[in-house]
DNA sequence: CGTTGTTGTCGTCAGATTGACGATATCTAC
DNA sequence: GTAGATATCGTCAATCTGACGACAACAACG
């Protein structure tokens, strides 16, 4: 028996329907350390307080759309189109927060965004952000707006486990780099000291991690060191290193928790 | 000089509000396969079809309320209270996914959530939910409803890599269990086959991860097996193996993607 | 031009871990 | 008492990793 076309029920008159924001934790190394993009804000709730970037969803975009549109309109940095999986960008979602009991205004659910990026200019505030800037991760400082130093420490605890399994740490690396410069993106990283030597080897040692340019960087005093690229076609996070390559553990409580 | 308090900010009115559903990625190990909860859905869009078990948050629930009370409604299994870092029960957040060109009705975001549990009674339909049952991950059969298929790939994907690093795999164990029991999981989680010997030294060998019971099961052929629990304390996500239990690597394109 | 300092790369050594597998222990069923 | 099945302990060789030395290759300097 033929069946017509089926009629859509609608969404349910009981279902809430939420504010959404997108919040960008924006990590980039600079000077040898972690960096986190945050903004002043110009309006309330905490209004003056710094905060990660981002805003409200709007109609008809998809949440990457909202994320880059934000980060523009606040930083004035522009994520290139399709960031994830090209160039020496990377997006990809985090975590969602909320609804309840994280802005003032009333529930707005939080679907945050982490971005890693190499190091490049320094950021102009726009739209509802009064100032723009890094700061370095770890810093004491005044808390952040809403719940955004958890949504930061989160963010910063993804990748520091991600670059243990996947070439994600160069995406805070310029398109060709020397081993010496992605080794020091795991020690900003992760806050350690790593040997030069067995970086090295692990690092090129790995199929799928890293392919050499034939060319050589220097510059600086010291033998100038070959310069490589992440080995082409490699989804940034795949699991690449396998076995992985660890994080030390600290001593004193508590391995790395996922 | 002393402020007023701050009046917050209304939502701004070009904020997207978007219905919010819930879906969940729930997770058994029975008859030695990882098995997934799906129910028919009575309702349009997709009426008759087999879908994840969720739906609209309502307001004044949390996400992971709102998790625990579909999914109660839906196939009459509770999630008990806390189920996060206690009792054999594991939920946690996946990924969200939408609003755009996920629903016929319009735009609807949805946070999935990964639950893990031991094998439990079988699940009866109720709400929304026509059947309720178990089915084997990775069967073919006629796709689920909306984007169900993305997020339960993404959902078995997440679990087959959180269990490398972290002692979850006894999420899907009764409170007190054998290695060999916890060795069955591993196998129907990664779909390969392990060494009981090789897989029973790093599993009793790793500080953290089980503690035995002093006491033994058994009751079929063979060598009655020692008992052991999760080691107390220990967060179920935490990287307590270190160095991982890495999956095999199977022949052919690709090593696992995180 | 030779020397010094710095950085990069290749490699050794010892210990730890892992995959493959044998041997023995301990039970149930017959 | 024997056979079959499962659990546990262990060996062996290969691989990986941390610690570290040695040499290569540059820039800077006198």
């Amino acid at each position: 028996m033929a069946r017509t076309a089926p009629v859509p029920s609608a969404v349910p008159d009981s279902a809430g329907a939420f504010p959404v924001t997108v919040d960008v934790v924006a990590l980039t190394v600079r000077d040898g350390a972690l960096q986190a993009l945050v903004v002043d804000r110009l309006l309330e709730p905490y209004r003056g307080r710094a905060a990660l970037p981002g805003g409200f969803v709007l109609p008809d975009e998809t949440l990457e759309q909202a994320a880059g549109r934000e980060l523009e309109e606040e930083t004035r940095l522009t994520v290139p189109a399709g960031a994830t999986g090209t160039g020496p960008w990377h997006l990809e979602q985090l975590r969602t927060y909320g609804p309840l009991g994280r802005d003032p205004r009333g529930p707005v659910l939080s679907v945050a965004y982490l971005l890693l990026a190499p190091a490049f200019g320094l950021p102009a505030a726009g739209g509802d952000a009064a100032e723009a800037r890094w700061v370095p991760v770890g810093e004491r400082s005044a808390g952040l707006a809403f719940d955004h130093d958890g949504i930061l420490a989160d963010g910063v605890e993804r990748a520091r486990a991600k670059i243990e399994y996947s070439p994600l740490a160069a995406a805070f690396c310029p398109p060709e780099f020397t081993v010496a410069e992605l080794r020091g993106v795991y020690e900003a990283v992760w806050g350690t000291q790593l040997d030069a030597r067995n970086f090295h080897r692990k690092a090129t040692g790995t199929p799928g991690f890293l392919e050499p340019t034939g060319r050589l960087g220097g510059g600086g005093p010291g033998r100038p060191a070959e310069l490589f690229r992440l080995a082409p076609g490699v989804d940034p996070t795949a699991t690449v290193l396998h076995p992985p390559l660890l994080r030390p553990v600290s001593p004193g409580p508590g391995a790395p928790s996922a």
